[in-house]
DNA sequence: GTGTCTGTGCAACTTATTTGCATCAGCAGG
DNA sequence: CCTGCTGATGCAAATAAGTTGCACAGACAC
């Protein structure tokens, strides 16, 4: 998502002692190019060095706790974590593919909301708006064309073609 | 949400066998005014004739499938289930309170949004656009303002005050 | 050095949902 | 009316994702 962004000045910044772990996991998230769920950063962390999961999703929840990171949810049962948007980085409609499960990232300008008529009439606070798009991607849309003429894929990769 | 809708004839003209049970959620689905949990579904349908559990999440499932009924995600781990947009009923952007977990349906008009720039450069397929609003309800609010001077409510019965 | 605090690991637990399999109800064919 | 089939339902167990409790380790103040 991001290059510009010094992660362990971010940590620094919202207060917290940035070690190891917290830094490692805040690259991980902050250079991915999409959301990602907790399996995968967990995976993708413990590549490069060993950590337990219970501490991965102690430190996602320390990193939205202090808005570092976004919670989101998708259209399954498990959340999705990106860089929350801060001076450099917009906030952002979302994009979940049902057959595959990837989260995707849409441009800001992609999707204008206008909460106008919502603010003056909604007595709530409000914190954020989700805007999330379903459907299915194009590589998925591909596979599935294929599969109609081709041999079967079986579906039971469910993950395994995109991205 | 809905007194106009017939659900014995929707569930028909989906093509599906209107069993009592069938019958018995979509009504309770439909009647409740904001998405409700499959627990709360559960113990709502529960109370006029027993129901195993497991049948109420295969009976979603199926209303989901047919289109009848909306899966939504809330901010919190469980989904919500609602009547799905229909002649009757314009899709429209939900609120999640964060305090009590509470689902609420805004009015379809109380935000727009403008797709415009998406359809334009996205080469997926779109099937659906969620809008979700986090924050805290009104009486939320309230709670937490009385809590301040009050006495404490320990916070524990977190579904308590809402609705 | 000793005490304390914060972060991390490990095992066990919880919650929401799903699966596998047995059973039951309704109904077509005989 | 009986038989066999099909789809719907119930029950128990499994699963996925996330959470909690507790022990230990390292850093840091004193």
């Amino acid at each position: 998502m991001c290059q510009q962004c010094d992660y362990l000045d971010l940590l620094r910044q919202a207060g917290l002692q940035a070690t190891a772990h917290r830094k490692h996991i805040l690259e991980v998230v902050g250079n991915h190019s999409a959301p990602m769920s907790a399996q995968e950063i967990f995976n993708t962390v413990q590549r490069s060095k060993p950590i337990n999961r219970v501490t991965v999703y102690r430190v996602l929840d320390l990193l939205v706790q202090h808005g570092l990171v976004e919670r989101l949810s998708g259209g399954g049962r498990a959340f999705f974590y990106g860089l929350a948007p801060n001076s450099l980085h917009d906030p952002h409609p979302h994009f979940y593919c049902k057959s595959c499960g990837q989260m995707d990232c849409l441009r800001p300008e992609s999707i204008t909301i206008n909460l106008g008529a919502l603010r003056r009439i909604f007595t709530g606070q409000i914190e954020k708006v989700a805007v999330r798009v379903d459907g299915v991607c194009k590589k998925c849309l591909r596979v599935a064309s294929a599969v109609e003429s081709g041999p079967p894929d079986s579906g039971l990769s469910r993950r395994s073609h995109c991205r």
